[in-house]
DNA sequence: GTCTATACTTGGATAGAC
DNA sequence: GTCTATCCAAGTATAGAC
């Protein structure tokens, strides 16, 4: 409900942080960390270099913000998915569908974010801190997944998830090696054979165990 | 054989080569790609920063010229440890112990730079065909440890090898946001109960499978 | 083959006008 | 809050001495 002078100047300024921050990612995306100097992030939003001192301070700043940014729409559009998630299968589609939004900039954007931050000490923990509730979500999809199956005291899943988080952000980044992708789609065909074929065994417990050797 | 002179002053310039490589590869581990200067690199191995130009022409052909490096000694050692491999919990191990190896540059900085590069066009086709023999030998491996069983058949194993191909090099950046790194350390011990578990089922195929779910 | 010196470019960051 | 102008640091790359 801002009056039309308001909206014209954006008194906040928060119309500007956003639209920096989108530009930070998309800049990210296509010319990688290296790439993403403040001068290139002005010249991908169409604004001055200045305004990312002015409302970021410094260039790391930025873009910790735009990672917080990413993880932060990344987990609300996981969140709608996920919830109907109670089976492996099931979990591997929506990881499939989100891997193929290909006009989604934060995708890779974190990617390369992570990856080009891991050495620089004091980045890491924040990061980690960032994508924790990713690793939370996709841990209780899991457990939504294995509820009553007798196996389900035995498998760890906060540290599953964290697996699936460390896959699916290698698949990112090998994926984007190659253009024609084609080996992407097909692992994800055959995550997808290896879920309905074996999930459902994990998840009843049908499983007449053979005598395991020695 | 070389004189005692020509070694002094290393004829061909391939020990100088070497030296400006494993600098290169250690300032990557150290500051990122992106503190990877011709300047810091130069620092690290304490050598004159021209040197880089003489010998490679650009940082991004040394850089490429590491990574190379960096995946033959990788598949080397590499090799050795997969030779023995029969069974999932084995595999589950060398991937263990190659974690581990922390004195081992070429791990972190090969994960930075093909991460640093999954943005950039031209050099991705050619880090994909870096890391290909990787993939190779560890569907050898699988391959190996499904042989005979009857689930062989139906087991993409190329795809599956790219799969712990992916999962390795998120899970190598993943473990450095963490200092103290005892996620990963816990997620090891869980694959390996899991494949413990779960390897001798799928390897001997006994599996008396109750009904699916419709 | 290796070093010093240097030309040139780009980027981070700030000051001050609007 | 946004823009222009500018300073300074760092980096790439080359020329030429040794």
């Amino acid at each position: 409900m801002a009056t039309v002078a308001e909206r014209k100047i954006s008194r906040t300024g928060q119309e500007t942080r956003d639209r920096i921050i989108d530009a930070a990612l998309e800049t990210v995306r296509d010319q990688g960390l290296v790439g993403a100097s403040a001068r290139a992030i002005a010249r991908t939003g169409d604004f001055n270099q200045a305004l990312v001192f002015y409302h970021f301070g410094s260039i790391e700043d930025l873009l910790l913000a735009a990672v917080e940014r990413a993880s932060e729409r990344r987990v609300a559009r996981f969140e709608e998915e996920l919830a109907e998630v109670t089976e492996l299968a099931d979990l591997v589609a929506v990881a499939s569908k989100l891997h193929g939004d290909s006009d989604d900039a934060d995708q890779p954007a974190l990617a390369a974010m992570v990856a080009g931050w891991s050495a620089t000490s004091d980045l890491g923990p924040k990061i980690m801190q960032i994508l924790k509730p990713w690793d939370d979500m996709v841990a209780d999809a899991l457990r939504r997944c294995f509820e009553g199956s007798p196996f389900a005291p035995l498998i760890p899943f906060d540290d599953f998830a964290h697996l699936i988080s460390a896959l699916f952000l290698g698949m990112e980044m090998m994926s984007r090696l190659d253009p024609d992708d084609a080996r992407t789609d097909h692992l994800f065909q055959s995550l997808s054979a290896f879920a309905t074929l074996g999930g459902p065994l994990l998840q009843a417990g049908q499983v007449q165990g053979g005598q395991a050797q020695s």
